[in-house]
DNA sequence: TGTACATCAGTGAACGCGCGTTCACTGATGTAC
DNA sequence: TGTACATCAGTGAACGCGCGTTCACTGATGTAC
């Protein structure tokens, strides 16, 4: 059958964002191209009509969760009282809920070093999706010039993505909350009100 | 044949090195049982003498490198001068040679993720190494107690694992060495003589 | 001291499975005339 | 308006491959007598 090409782009977009999700959620070695086609509702042969390899899948899944996660701190930011946005960002990021959700969350903490063993072609792809977020979310930071801005973005979303990501190895749930607000009142303090 | 009790102790010792590399250098998924064994120069099938999964492999692996990063650490601390112990601590874990040596680095900047993907049973023995880790650093810490000590203790691994692991991501050397500079300084001045 | 037997680390083949990618094919729609 | 053909998203089988785990077997050493 022949398919309407708004039919074939809602398709493109279910893939890319059943697969954002279930790369962050089970890893992208664990995350089968059959898997995530099945999920869509189509059969894994229909897949290269949309993408040119697995590779080429994970660099614009990471892409569009770089991008929702970077609307989701915009917002924060946005709708926080005057002068409290770098707060809100840093109170949403380290929230339960994003401790508890890796498959919608910071793609860092969820596929951190699987970016870092990508070969070159390809995290070179991914360092632009990274620095188009921190483009994004400089105006927020601490620092006098852009480049000042920019370092301290980096500095802080690099930190704070360790941080949800080792406490998400915590198994106690009250441990978790714990650690969770510590790390708020540390990075508040640190880049806020600077 | 039959194989001395050191014999079986010393391939016990290979197997777990070169599982805790390549774990942390491919990726636990990446890394066959099989690719390990012929490493140490055996064959798969002799790996169920020596462990009773390969999630057991996991665990320990993690354990002994977390074991070696604490090593490392403490030796930094102390062929430190006086009062430069957490200073030294931070410079280590922030150098090029550790972001530039992901196969022997810590476990945290290499494998957070699938730690945290791990079901409970595995997740508690790998929190187990963690904490003793943290047990051995914490005296270099900042705080009165030894809560506190152990609470800055995760904190600051946590937060310098997520920078080290994104650091790793950036494909230029040099940016990569200003980014190191720039994570030294803060977290010297956040940490240290506090 | 000499012989028979038990032990068990390591071998290598086999198991069922899921993977990424390719490819001949289908068939509804769009286009050309 | 009607007919013939091209397009191409999606199908489903097939490819070679590596995986974790199991298992009957080997054979040098240790132990019992």
């Amino acid at each position: 059958m022949r398919y309407s090409p708004e039919h074939k782009a809602r398709n493109h977009e279910n893939i890319l964002s059943v697969a954002a999700r279930s790369f962050r959620e089970r890893g992208a070695d664990t995350s089968g191209i059959g898997k995530v086609m099945k999920k869509v509702g189509l059969t894994k042969g229909g897949f290269y009509r949309h993408f040119k390899s697995k590779d080429d899948l994970f660099v614009q899944a990471v892409a569009r969760a770089l991008d929702e996660t970077g609307r989701s701190m915009l917002e924060a930011a946005k709708s926080a009282p005057e002068g409290d946005a770098l707060r809100a960002i840093i109170e949403r990021y380290l929230s339960a809920g994003h401790a508890n959700s890796m498959g919608t969350g910071c793609v860092r903490a969820a596929l951190g070093p699987e970016l870092a063993r990508k070969p070159l072609r390809v995290r070179k792809r991914i360092e632009a999706s990274l620095e188009a977020y921190r483009e994004r979310l400089a105006p927020f930071m601490p620092g006098q010039t852009r480049e000042e801005k920019l370092a301290e973005c980096r500095l802080l979303f690099s930190s704070m993505a360790g941080v949800l990501m080792m406490i998400r190895v915590t198994s106690d749930p009250q441990r978790r909350e714990q650690q969770l607000r510590e790390a708020r009142e540390f990075f508040i303090k640190s880049f806020d009100k600077k």
